[in-house]
RNA sequence: GGAGAGAUGGCUGAGUGGCCGAAAGCGAUCGCCUGCUAAGCGAUUGUACGCCCCUAAAAGGUGUACCGCGGGUUCAAAUCCCGCUCUCUCCGCCA
């Protein structure tokens, strides 16, 4: 949510930059919103200040036993005048309020207009793309063949987009999961938090996904509950309607989660193997920073992810999404995309951004300068550290060997008790 | 699921219709005092939204709202009524 003092008073800057991301928004609409709102507030409060006083002459008048009907009868009629225009006003705030929460974040100034995502800058690359000496299968090919991944018994208990994991399989998403918040937490300064894996209307509201991306979301039959989509959410809400110290911060955590998405309008899109699942792991990284850092943290935080790929001996490259790709609620999105020899392209495998002060805006996640006191706003950052599905992908497609078997990454065997291989 | 109790500022906690944005204590900040520390004394100590002032911001002035959330009664609600949420205790069920 942008400040609405801010968009009053830089209404053409914004209208340009929601432009270059192929928004169109009605900014009369607001404006008109704007002012009525304030019209109406002043009167209403002007009306409350006059009753506050005459109620309080009323006491003293009751206190001497003496007469107060006549100014009894006269704030009658002004109490009723303020119901009504609470009641107009409520319905202006409503508007105005569903107005600013559709409006994306506005980009920062680094990020490129582009018409897609075949304009996103490559911000370096890293490793070699291995060769083989056969035809590289896709990883469905190889996991069902190990016997690892069971795509039509996911199916058979749940539907399309679910996945039976079995044996090293199963066990090396929980390795991967283990590795993943291990290096985070050992080597990266993060604290893990495990959540709850349902979030409700206000939570969603506060990261973005509510009001306008609902369709994207599992919700729970008679309750205001959702399915997460991501860690993002329950984790950025831990601080949601408080105030931090400033010392406390930066803040950064680390997650587990299962993932559920809907994937409404993906239909056609990735329908064989791993990619693209109504529920995926995920290891969330989430910062809480002052506004002044927000954009080294988000260096750093995407060297994190980065991290965990070297680690793995996986190539990828990183590019800075243009505006035509960058999300609803982030101002800079680094996406970190893994090398999938099976499918020869590379692959989202991360992303990694940083929401300036608009998630906090939404979520009311404050801290207090120590220096003056000052309430502000924190600015809150998100990565995947890293999508736990895609890794397997990326590991059985990397690693995979001409006689059908997987090396297991040497990083990860020591979750995997000493195994080194995938075999039939 | 059943019965009961509760929700007040950073924290503890008073407050059953007007004198309450809210006592008192603790904590915090600033100042004084003091070989150091501690104690003591004094002052300050919420958030949001308007308006005025101002080139703008800040500061300042002023008004309104906020005592879990949402409605209602009343000239007037932290206080009375209704609904909801959450917490605690007991019972039941349960991994």
């Amino acid at each position: 949510m942008l400040d609405i003092k801010y968009l009053r008073q830089n209404i053409e800057f914004v209208s340009e930059k929601m432009n270059q991301r192929g928004q169109s928004i009605d900014f009369d609409r607001f404006t008109s919103l704007d002012i009525q709102r304030r019209d109406i507030l002043m009167e209403v409060e002007t009306l409350r200040s006059e009753r506050n006083n005459v109620s309080k002459a009323i006491g003293e008048l009751k206190k001497k036993k003496a007469d107060a009907s006549s100014l009894i009868a006269q704030m009658s009629d002004v109490s009723s005048k303020i119901k009504e225009l609470d009641d107009r006003l409520r319905v202006i705030e409503d508007d105005l309020n569903a107005f600013v929460l559709t409006v994306p974040n506005i980009q920062h100034e680094s990020v490129v207009a582009g018409r897609g995502s075949e304009d996103n800058p490559v911000v370096r690359t890293w490793g070699e793309i291995p060769s083989f000496s056969f035809a590289p299968k896709e990883h469905w090919e190889i996991g069902e063949n190990l016997n690892i991944l069971d795509f039509a018994r996911g199916a058979k208990i749940t539907g399309a987009r679910f996945t039976l994991y079995r044996g090293l399989g199963a066990a090396l998403e929980r390795a991967l999961i283990n590795f993943m918040l291990d290096l985070h937490t050992g080597e990266h300064g993060y604290t893990e938090v495990l959540t709850p894996f349902m979030a409700n209307r206000e939570s969603m509201t506060g990261t973005g996904q509510l009001p306008k991306f609902a369709e994207d979301l599992f919700k729970i039959e008679g309750m205001e509950y959702y399915l997460i989509p991501t860690a993002e959410v329950p984790v950025t809400n831990i601080f949601r309607d408080e105030i931090l110290e400033e010392k406390k911060l930066p803040v950064y955590y680390v997650a587990y989660s299962p993932c559920f998405r809907s994937e409404a309008g993906s239909y056609g899109k990735d329908t064989r193997g791993l990619i693209r699942q109504h529920q995926f792991n995920k290891v969330e990284m989430v910062k809480f920073t002052t506004p002044e850092t927000s954009y080294d943290e988000l260096e750093r935080l995407t060297a994190n992810a980065e991290e965990i790929l070297k680690r793995l001996g996986i190539p990828y490259r990183t590019v800075s999404l243009c505006t035509a790709d960058l999300g609803f609620s982030s101002a800079k999105t680094y996406d970190v995309e893994a090398w999938m020899p099976g499918q020869n392209a590379y692959r989202e495998i991360s992303s990694c951004s940083n929401f300036d002060d608009f998630q906090a805006r939404r979520a009311s996640i404050r801290f207090r300068r120590e220096e003056s006191g000052k309430v502000e706003f924190v600015h809150t950052l998100n990565g995947s550290g890293l999508a736990v599905g895609r890794t397997v992908v990326a590991i059985l497609e990397n690693y995979q060997q001409a006689d059908g078997s997987v090396v297991i990454p040497e990083v990860l065997r020591p979750y995997l008790r000493g195994k080194e291989r995938i075999t039939f």
